[in-house]
DNA sequence: TTAATACATCAATATATCTTGATATATTAA
DNA sequence: TTAATATATCAAGATATATTGATGTATTAA
């Protein structure tokens, strides 16, 4: 019961859909890639993300400085069929914006 | 976007889950069997109600002064599954208790 | 080292949602 | 009719959640 209503709270949020859905479409990204992307601030992003991640839906990867976010894998059906579903709604997002330079 | 919220939304409360799984489980009832078996005051049930029902789970059929709940048919994939998830939850439900007598 | 960068977390405020008790409406029994 | 019953809705207070700006921590570049 815990655990679906933390996955369930976790979607119930435009933003966090927006970003889940954002990272679902562009594949593995980083919180300032996020940042720019969505001009928002960075400690909402980080907020945002970190309920993705413990409902269930995100995993991610820090590697140097960076922490990169992106779907979990292996996803179970029931999460499959949310980010499914989510897919239909066509939220319109903004273009990925590759600010900070990893390789720098 | 909107109705995927207001889906999301109305399962992000454990009562409502709660009484969405009794009906799932019980079939039709009406609200004062709700009501007595949840041992929750009236507004409360009629609110919750309400809002499952806007969130295309539940269809209401008037019967004289009586007002029955049911699991909206046809139901979508999507709310199929989470009712499918919601009853993998393993939700203990109070016992159906038929206070009032329909057919006095 | 020191400074800058990337990210996380906290405290305060704003906003949304839930619960309750009161009241309104519709239906039926007396 | 009048009263009782079943349900819906509203207003007020309580609780939860989101946003912001400030601060903390870890990593890397200078």
């Amino acid at each position: 019961m815990d655990i679906f209503l933390k996955t369930i709270s976790s979607l119930n949020d435009e933003t966090r859909l927006k970003i889940l859905h954002f990272i679902d479409h562009n594949g593995e990204v980083c919180v300032c890639d996020i940042e720019s992307s969505f001009e928002m601030i960075q400690s909402r992003i980080s907020r945002h993300l970190k309920i993705l991640k413990e409902a269930g839906f995100l995993k991610v990867e820090r590697r140097g400085r960076w922490a990169f976010y992106s779907i979990r894998t292996p996803l179970d059906k029931f999460r499959q069929s949310i980010l499914e579903e989510i897919s239909y709604l066509n939220i319109s997002l903004p273009p990925l914006n590759k600010e900070c330079n990893v390789t720098r």
